[in-house]
DNA sequence: ATACATACC
DNA sequence: AACTGGTATGTAT
C-alpha cells in the first residue's frame, strides 16, 4: 500500500552530492547575520524597541516587590476563578484542522521550474523574501529576511520575483479542497486555513472504502488540474486484484497503487492532503486538534508533507501543553516572549505556576488569555470573513493576543 | 477618538 | 547601502 505521506515526494534536502553547499551551523549563520545589519538604521530601531521592553519588564518587577501578601492572595484567587470557569467552558467535541501549504511561494516556483528543484531558493526581493526552500533554510535563509542579507549567507540563492497571480490561482484549487471538507473553512492567508471538520466526520462514517480509495500512478496524470482520478472508471482496465490495491493506469497502463483512507480525521486530513497534492503537485501539513490554537501548533509537528493529531481528551491536551515554550503559542511573538522570561515563565506550565504574578502585572484580558493557554483552550469554531463581521460580539478571536505594554 | 504597541503572514 | 506592507487587536491618553 502506497504511504502518501513518506513517499518521494517529499522534499530530501539531504542528498549526497550537495556536499559543496551543506549550509551553515547556527554560529555562522549568527555571525554573518550580525556583521551585516549592526549599526544600520534597522538594528538602532530594534534596540531602542528591546530597551522600552525592558523599562516596561522592570516596572512590572516594581509592581511584584512591592505587593503585599494580600494582593497576592487576591490575584490569586481571581485567576482560580477564571481557570475554573475556562475548564468550566472546554469543549472538546469540534475536530478542527489548520493547513499550511509547506514553503508556498517557493514550491509553486519549484514545480513550474523543475531545475530548481536541488537549489537554494527563495521568493521575494531584495529587500525582502516571502519564504524560501528546504535547501536555503540550511544556509539560515528566512522567511521575513532581506534578500540582500540572504545572499550573504548564500551566495548561490536563486531569488524568484513574486508572482501574486499565480499564487491566487493555485491557493483557489487548494481552497476548493477545504471547501468538500468544511464549506465555512477559513483562510488565515494565502497559504492557510482553518477547518472544522466535525460535520464532514459524521458523513464520513458512512461512507464505504471504495469510497475513502485514492489512487496514484507513476505518470503524470495527476497533474491535471482539478481531476481526482480513478483508474477503475475506464472499462478497458478491469480492475486486476483489489486484494492488493493494484489498478493499471489507463494514461501509462502501467501499475498503479491505491490506499484506503479511514473513517477517522487522521484518514480524512491524509485524504484531503493527498487531493491538495492531486490536483496541485503540492504538498502541505496540517495539524488535528479540538481548537483552532492547538491545531495550528499541531500542524509544525510533521512538517513538511505530514500530520499530527492531538487527540480530543484533556489529559492529552495538558500533556501537549505542559512543556510547550510559550513562543510557540499563536499570539505570543517575541517581545511577550521576552517579558514572561523575565518573570520566570517559559512553558505553559510556568504560566500556571507563576499566574498570581501574572494578574498583579497584565490587564484581566491577558490575564484570561495567558489562563486559557496554559490550560489549552482555545476557538472551537470557524468563521470566515463575512461571517466574522455579522458577529459584533465574538467571545473568542480566532487568535486572541496579549498586549503587553 | 487617536496614537502607539504587538503579532501574523 | 539596504530590513515589506497590510490587517487585526489591545492599551494608554
Amino acid at each position: 500500500m502506497a504511504d502518501f505521506t513518506s513517499d518521494g515526494f517529499c522534499l530530501n534536502d539531504n542528498k549526497a552530492g550537495l556536499s559543496q553547499m551543506e549550509g551553515h551551523s547556527k554560529e555562522d549563520i549568527a555571525k554573518i547575520l550580525t556583521k551585516n545589519s549592526e549599526g544600520s538604521k534597522f538594528y538602532q530601531n530594534k534596540k531602542q524597541r528591546h530597551q522600552a521592553t525592558e523599562q516596561r519588564i522592570a516596572q512590572k518587577k516594581k509592581i511584584l516587590e512591592e505587593a503585599s501578601p494580600a494582593d497576592y492572595n487576591d490575584a490569586l484567587r481571581k485567576t482560580d476563578k477564571m481557570l475554573s470557569n475556562l475548564e468550566a467552558s472546554r469543549d472538546l467535541s469540534h475536530t478542527i484542522v489548520h493547513v499550511d501549504m509547506d514553503m508556498f511561494y517557493a514550491a509553486v516556483e519549484m514545480r513550474d521550474a523543475p531545475h530548481l528543484k536541488d537549489k537554494p531558493v527563495a521568493v521575494g526581493g531584495n529587500s525582502m523574501l516571502s519564504t524560501s526552500n528546504y535547501v536555503a533554510r540550511k544556509f539560515g535563509v528566512r522567511a521575513a529576511q532581506p534578500g540582500f542579507l540572504a545572499k550573504k549567507l548564500c551566495p548561490n540563492l536563486i531569488i524568484v520575483p513574486c508572482n501574486f497571480p499565480k499564487y491566487r490561482a493555485v491557493a483557489a484549487i487548494v481552497r476548493g479542497v477545504f471547501a468538500e471538507y468544511d464549506p465555512n473553512y477559513a483562510s488565515a492567508s494565502l497559504d492557510e486555513a482553518y477547518l472544522d471538520i466535525t460535520e464532514h466526520l459524521k458523513v464520513r462514517a458512512d461512507r464505504t472504502e471504495e469510497e475513502r480509495t485514492l489512487w496514484r500512478c507513476d505518470c503524470e496524470y495527476w497533474r491535471s488540474l482539478d481531476a481526482d482520478w480513478k483508474p477503475s472508471a475506464t472499462q478497458e482496465t478491469e480492475p486486476t486484484s483489489s486484494e492488493n490495491n493494484q489498478e493499471t493506469c489507463p494514461e501509462c497502463g502501467r501499475v498503479a497503487e491505491s490506499i484506503v483512507t479511514g473513517t477517522d480525521a487522521e484518514g480524512a486530513v491524509l485524504e484531503l492532503r493527498t487531493k491538495v497534492f492531486r490536483r496541485t503537485a503540492l504538498t502541505c501539513s496540517a495539524g488535528i486538534a479540538p481548537n483552532s490554537k492547538l491545531a495550528k501548533i499541531c500542524t509544525d509537528r510533521n512538517k513538511p508533507n505530514g500530520q499530527y493529531q492531538l487527540p480530543p481528551n484533556k489529559e492529552a491536551v495538558l500533556e501537549f501543553v505542559k512543556d510547550l515554550p510559550v513562543r510557540k503559542i499563536p499570539g505570543i511573538g517575541a517581545t511577550t516572549e521576552e517579558t514572561l522570561r523575565a518573570l520566570g515563565v517559559q512553558t505553559c506550565s510556568d504560566i500556571h505556576k507563576h499566574r498570581a504574578s501574572l494578574a498583579l502585572v497584565f490587564s484581566d484580558l491577558s490575564t484570561e488569555y495567558f489562563m486559557r493557554v496554559s490550560l489549552g483552550i482555545g476557538c472551537t469554531t470557524i468563521s470566515n470573513d463575512e461571517e466574522r463581521k455579522s458577529i459584533s460580539n465574538e467571545r473568542y478571536a480566532l487568535l486572541p493576543s496579549p498586549i503587553t505594554v
